[in-house]
DNA sequence: CGGACAACCTGGCGGC
DNA sequence: TGCCGCCAGGTTGTCC
């Protein structure tokens, strides 16, 4: 599910009744897998008594600062972030996977269907997180800098979009969306942009996460809001569709038929008339 | 560095 | 109505 705009609209969903609360432990109804960095009984332990200082943003990461340590929540394809009283029943949701009981009654819970998610528990969650490439919607990410960050690559571009080292938070969605609004091919090596290539590229990314955001995220399957509510932006997207249901997508500049390919594993959607 | 591919997991849907 | 195969918003690791 969520790229930038999806963990964004749901930080935003989070940070009130996060933020102040004590969090009184984590329970994990199921054998938590990978899910987590550390061992699940010692992360319930240790995130025991700490209050979230903050909640935050980091790519895709949900960042969760606390007394002591930060807690970063990934969603990868299929995790929801949603708070309910605690005496709510857990089997009422056949997905649950974590839930943190909170000093006001209320609980955070983490469903993910498919299991992919991950909770973990940094002193120091720059082990991860600055790994990562800039964001791309604060002010540092300058055209210079992305033209610095462009110089010597060879990728293919969507690749490239896709890379979380390179410039972190775009997704699928809205990697082909971007593409569109800068009228660039998504099989254009990084090496051939022209100077006014790599400028509306630039700005293209912007616009499509912002515009992702204003419309609180994609809810093409599972992403749901913090209180469970559908985003409205797959109703916006110019390029991005499912072929199999949405069979005769069109260019919103053009009206030619959109043409779906695969680049890097990764079903990708183009118009073969605005993009070059 | 970059591309190809498998893995991690499960659910949903189109097609037969 | 079944069942099969494929696809899915992400990331990581391996191999060439």
């Amino acid at each position: 599910m969520p790229e930038l705009p999806e963990v964004e609209t749901v930080v935003r969903g989070l940070r009130e009744p996060l933020t102040g609360r004590t969090i009184q432990g984590a329970v994990f109804p199921k054998a938590t897998g990978r899910m987590t960095n550390i061992d699940a009984a010692l992360l319930a332990a240790r995130i025991a008594g700490q209050t979230v200082q903050s909640v935050t943003r980091r790519a895709k990461y949900i960042v969760a600062t606390l007394d002591h340590d930060t807690l970063l929540i990934h969603l990868k394809m299929t995790g929801r972030l949603y708070i309910v009283p605690a005496d709510a029943q857990h089997d009422a949701d056949r997905y649950l996977r974590v839930s943190f009981p909170l000093s006001d009654g209320n609980e955070l819970r983490f469903s993910d269907a498919r299991r992919f998610g991950r909770v973990y528990l940094y002193e120091q969650p720059d082990e991860v997180l600055s790994k990562l490439g800039p964001e791309p919607l604060e002010d540092a990410f300058t055209l210079k800098q992305f033209s610095g960050l462009l110089a010597g690559r060879k990728a293919i571009l969507k690749s490239l979009l896709l890379d979380q080292t390179f410039v972190a938070g775009i997704g699928n969605i809205y990697a082909d969306e971007a593409l569109h609004i800068a009228h660039l091919h998504p099989l254009r090596s990084a090496d051939t942009l022209s100077k006014a290539d790599i400028k509306r590229l630039h700005s293209a990314i912007r616009e499509a996460l912002n515009d992702g955001i204003r419309y609180q995220g994609a809810s093409i399957q599972w992403y749901r809001q913090v209180d469970g509510s559908k985003g409205e932006s797959q109703n916006h997207l110019r390029v991005y569709h499912d072929p199999r249901s949405e069979k005769d997508k069109r260019c919103p500049t053009c009206n030619t038929p959109i043409v779906t390919i695969r680049v890097g594993q990764r079903g990708t959607h183009f118009c073969p008339t605005c993009q070059k």
